[in-house]
DNA sequence: CTTGACACCTAGCGTCACATAGTATAGAAT
DNA sequence: ATTCTATACTATGTGACGCTAGGTGTCAAG
């Protein structure tokens, strides 16, 4: 992974990671890795303040949650956050699909 | 297509569609809004940019060439542009299956 | 003689992923 | 005791780049 060619899909992989159920931002790290097979290793500098313009956007709730004396912000989907997600994989099928159109009309 | 999904995409493209044979900007404005179903309705201001950057990075040359009365400046691949476009092309299957994977892991 | 398709150019803007640095707890290692 | 690693969050700054918005000019059709 490299470059830029996360630019605006980056919210829609959070609300996925987030349809499993709640999560606090580390953890949603460590999952993306995992999902992605180790292709989503996103530095913390990116998913926090992605989770902090989500839930100001309504796309997501936090919470504070103390585990073992360590603090942990929770955040889980609003319904508004389930629409969104389910435009954004609209969306992504469509970007997808046409870009493999283009790359297939001349392989 | 919107937002900024296209960051880190649009060179690609833009090599993809010249591999078909030497191209002018307006004519591959044309090709990508019709290979892509009309998704990719590029405006000038991002793809002749782009396609000087790319000419600068020597992933393409170019050349004037007049058709009745319109000048229009051909681009074609360099060998350097082939090659960099192979990879970008499996950069881009191993984004879009990461990306597949953490959609589908919860459906 | 105006409209619209063709064909190109560039200055500047705004977004957003990322780098960087700082704070803090817990457990294991040395 | 101390250092290291993993966990966990925050704040600020930067740079890339797609796009807006403006400009130039040709040609055919109405």
């Amino acid at each position: 992974m490299k470059g830029e060619a996360l630019k605006g899909h980056l919210d829609m992989l959070l609300l996925a990671a987030l349809t499993t159920g709640a999560a606090h931002g580390y953890a949603i790290i460590t999952a993306l890795r995992e999902r992605s097979g180790g292709t989503f290793d996103l530095p913390e500098g990116t998913i926090y303040p992605a989770l902090h313009r989500l839930e100001q956007s309504g796309l997501l709730w936090s919470s504070w949650n103390v585990v073992g004396g360590r603090r942990r912000r929770v955040y889980e989907l609003t319904k508004r956050g389930r629409t969104v997600l389910a435009e954004q994989r609209e969306a992504w099928w469509a970007f997808s699909g046409a870009v493999k159109a283009v790359l297939g009309s001349a392989t």
